[in-house]
Formats: C-alpha cells, structure tokens, sequence
RNA sequence: GGCCCGUUGGUCAAAUGGCUAAGACACGGCCCUUUCACGGCUGAGAUAAGGGUUCGAUCCCCUUACGGGUCACCA
C-alpha cells in the first residue's frame, strides 16, 4: 500500500510550488489506490503565521486534493500535527546517542558563530564529541541548555532517487546536523523521518532543494535501523525570472488565483503538466480532470530539469475548462456576475441572462469577463458615431442612416429581424454587411460583440429595438446632413 | 566558494544511437463570420559551445559556459 504525505510547515499561504507538490504526492498515491496524509510541520515557533493552517486546508479543500489522513479528519497515525508529537523524538534520539552515533551539545551560539569562515560558511568542529561522559552528566545535570547531534560518519552516501537516478554524497560535506534543538524541539529533518517512519510513509515526495539533504536522512534510516522510503525529487518551479515560486519572491497564493478567476480544475491539470507529461495514448492530450489524472500519471515521467510558470498558457487552459464546464455549473459561476448587472441603476432593458450564458461560455477566459462582455444588452453604452465606418463592411455614417432607417421601417411592421433585413436591403439597395454592420453598431454600441446583429434583435425586445435604433438615427441624422 | 542537479523554439514539452526533431501556449498570416471571439488552415521559431566514442549522435563520455539548488538550533 502507497502511502504519501504532503507536510508543509503553516509560514503562510500555499504557492503554486506548494500545490504541485502536494498534486504529484497526490497522485503518487491515488494512481495505486494509495494513502495521502497531510501532516503539518510546526516545529519552527518563530516562524509560524496565524491563519497559516486554515489557508492550507482551504487550499486543499478548494483544488480537491482530498487528504485520508491528517488534522480535521484524523487517521490511525495521528497526531498529525508535529508539534503533538513532540514526545515521539527525543527517544530515538536518545537511542542514537547510546548507539554513538549521535551526542549532547553545549555549545553557545557565540562558540558556533566563531567557527565561520571568511565568507560566513560554517561547519561544526565536533567539539562536544570530546566530552567525557562525565562531563556529559555534569552538564545536564546542571541544567545546561543541550542539542543533540548527529555524527556524520566516514565515506559517501549515496541514495536511488525516482525522478533523478543514483546521487552520492562525500559525507564530509555534511556537518554534525542538530536533530533535537535547545527547545526539545526535533528539528526539521529529524522530525521527518522519525514521523515518516511511525506514520508508514513509503514515498518521500518533495522538492528537489531537499536532494543534498536526502544523505543526512538515509544515515538516519540506517542508524535507527528503518527502512527506506521512495525517495521522489521533484523538478523546481521557477518565475519568469528563474527564480524559485516561492512566498518570500512575491508568489501568487493559490486563493488568490482561485479568487482572481482561475478554475480549480484549469490549475490542477496546468501544474501537472508543470514537470510531468503523459505518455501513449494522452500523449497528445492536455485538458485532464484530476480523477483522469489519477489513472494516467506516471512518475516515471517527471521531468528532471526545472519549468517555468507561465500565466498565459494557464489562462487559456482556464478558458478550455471554461468551455467543458456542464451548461449548470457554468451558469451557477456567472449568474451572480449577471444579477449584479442587472440591478445597475438605470438599466434599459433586462436580457433573458440564461441566454447570455450560452453566448457567453465558448468565449471566456475568466468568469467575471461576462460582465463587460455582455453588459451593453443591459445598458446601451453612448458611443461615437465613428463606429459606424468599416472600411471593409463599406459603412460610413451616412450608409448606417440609410441602414437603420430602412431596417426600423422594415422591423417595426414585421418584427422579425430576418425579414427586416431582407426588405429593408430590398428598398435601400445596401449590401447585408452594410445593413447588419449598422444595426449590430446601433443594438451594442460596442465595437466587438459576443454575438451578430441578429442574435441582438431576438435577445433584445422589439421595443427596445426600435428605441436603440432612434437613438441611433438621431446621433447620424445631424452628422450626415 | 565546495558539493549536488539541470540545459530541445519566448514558454510548457515529445522523441530516437539513424528518414525533413512531434504537439500545445504565445506570436504572424489566411479562411469562415455582419464585427470580435469561437473554429479551421498556415507561417516563423529549438537540440548551449567545443571535443571525443561511433559508419552515424539531441541521445553515450569529457571539458567549458550558463542556470538553479544547497551548505541553519528554517522548513
């Protein structure tokens, strides 16, 4: 049984870095009916952010990656919380110190801030290693404030990761690493393979900045006898910068994204594809649902070098969402958008807002891009009577009068839009496009519309038709004459 | 700086030791359309550089360059 876990520490909110973490975790599970566990890393006290926590599961909740096992819904390897589990380190940590391969430290930061060299860079000189266990005893006897290390042994690590093959490390690149801080705290790296282990965690799924720290844990592993996760690096995410998405470079929070209009579904199948691509049949595909996902991921393509967000392509796959979305749940979006619309003060007319939908959905990259899209049927805008030339439609002001006066004497007998045209081309001589290019410019007042003339007439009543068409008539008529 | 990792069009990326190196986004053009959009067609654009190995390298090896990561009582 795969069991995953997505452990971010609550300093604030979740980057699109984040989310594509948590997703691959996700599916590294899902794709084998397996387990993914959220477990919070709050060892840090300096650095926790109020609020940090709930941001996560909203986050969570919102982009569907359900979680089995953690905070809010529990399982049978809680706490998920580290804090709560502070109990569960300093034994192991203890029984490395009684193995050798681990010792108390007492030194003081002034001592370890003396070590660095010249350009600030400093490794542990092993110090306390020297103590007697007398003196060892003395000092905590005392009360001496205490970190326990680990002792780095002679040779090289090395470790088989999924996404980047055989690494190996000289373990004299490694210092003596802190496993429980002065606080009693376990520290990061500690923390997590003590809780991997108890939690049954069988694949270790993170960011590639954890890759030269990998040998510090597999020296853990094997020091406390365990065994070994999957390790899985994943690939960074950089800004168009090249730099790391990361909070402190100003990266958007994925709430925000979701608030600024961007799917939950568009984000989940960009960022898979952000580091991963499918393979076979889907390998011509990109529009994915995360249960589509599940079945097809595929570790074993993650790609090993670093990709760049880039919002367009997101916003055209947010419009491709858009486009597959069921009829309901696309109005359900942008009715609330439509409503808003509708109870602007001084309002023409009230369009059948369903039928705006439809028109609507085929042709939007965000939701809220309805409202300007649309709006001109509420409220016909005031517009220059510059809109009425086309060159290529062979308009001009004076065409669009012959247009709409014939067409409003056309329609207001016939009431059919069709028809008008027909007889109204009939007793003017003007080409169709002349006609409608006068009658669309008339109806919208706008210079692009979601729809064509016609479609203007069927949606907009007869009388607030003809009364759109006055209006037009009577900003032409003085220009012409 | 040491160590680790990476480098295919502007971006995401496929592929193979061997035909003209896929596709998508973005961009240009054309068509369709009463306009815009949608849709369709099409164009330009890439294997970082230099050495090897090989009959033949984008692919294997080395060097260089560039980029990134990491070297905390942060995670």
């Amino acid at each position: 049984m795969v069991r995953s876990r997505y452990a971010p520490s609550p300093t604030g909110y979740m980057t699109i870095g984040n989310l594509r973490s948590a997703l691959y975790e996700y599916l590294i599970a899902k794709r084998e009916g397996g387990v993914f566990i959220l477990r919070l890393e709050d060892t840090d006290r300096q650095r926790y952010v109020e609020g940090a926590e709930e941001a996560i599961y909203k986050t969570l909740r919102r982009t569907g990656l359900r979680y089995d096992e953690g905070p809010l819904v529990g399982g049978d390897y809680g706490p998920y919380i580290q804090s709560q589990r502070k109990a569960s380190y300093l034994p192991h940590a203890l029984e490395l110190v009684e193995g050798g391969k681990a010792y108390f430290c007492f030194c003081e930061k002034e001592r370890l801030d003396s070590l660095a060299d010249e350009r600030g860079l400093k490794k542990y000189d092993r110090h306390c290693l020297a103590l007697s266990p007398e003196e060892i005893k003395q000092r905590l006897e005392a009360g001496t404030a205490y970190v326990i290390r680990q002792r780095i042994p002679e040779g090289r690590t090395a470790f088989r990761d999924t996404v980047f093959g055989e690494i190996a490390i000289e373990n004299k690149e490694m210092e003596d690493q802190i496993l429980i801080k002065s606080d009693g705290m376990p520290t990061y790296n500690f923390a997590n393979v003590v809780d991997d282990h108890h939690m049954a965690i069988t694949h270790v799924v993170r960011g590639c900045e954890y890759i030269t720290s990998t040998p510090k844990y597999v020296l853990l592993y094997e020091a406390l006898g365990w065994p070994m996760p999957v390790f899985v690096h994943l690939p960074l995410l950089q800004n168009e910068e090249g730099q790391k998405i990361s909070k402190r470079h100003g990266a958007a929070s994925i709430i925000d994204m979701l608030e600024a209009g961007f799917l939950p579904e568009a984000i989940i199948n960009y960022v898979a594809l952000l580091g991963w691509s499918p393979a076979g049949a889907h390998a011509h595909h990109e529009i994915f649902t995360l249960p589509e996902l599940e079945k097809i991921f595929d570790p074993a393509h993650i790609s090993k070098s670093p990709s760049t967000f880039d919002i367009k392509k997101l916003t055209w796959m947010n419009s491709e969402h858009i486009k597959k979305m069921k009829r309901e749940k696309f109005h359900a979006l942008v009715i609330p958008f439509l409503d808003e619309a509708a109870k602007k003060p001084g309002r023409d007319f009230l369009p059948d807002i369903h039928a705006l939908a439809d028109m609507a959905q085929p042709r939007l990259a965000f939701p809220r891009e309805i409202v300007p899209m649309v709006d001109f049927f509420f409220t016909l805008p005031a517009y220059d009577i510059e809109l009425y030339t086309h060159a290529k439609m062979k308009t001009d002001p004076e065409v669009a009068l012959g247009a709409l006066t014939a067409f409003r004497e056309a329609f207001s007998r016939l009431a059919d839009g069709e028809k008008a045209v027909a007889e109204a081309m009939a007793a003017s001589g003007l080409g169709k496009g002349q006609l409608l290019w006068s009658l669309r410019t008339a109806l919208s007042g706008m210079p692009a519309t979601p729809c064509g003339a016609l479609d203007m007439v069927r949606l907009l009543s007869k009388e607030e038709t003809l009364r759109r068409l006055d209006i037009g008539i009577e900003k032409l008529t003085p220009a012409v004459k």
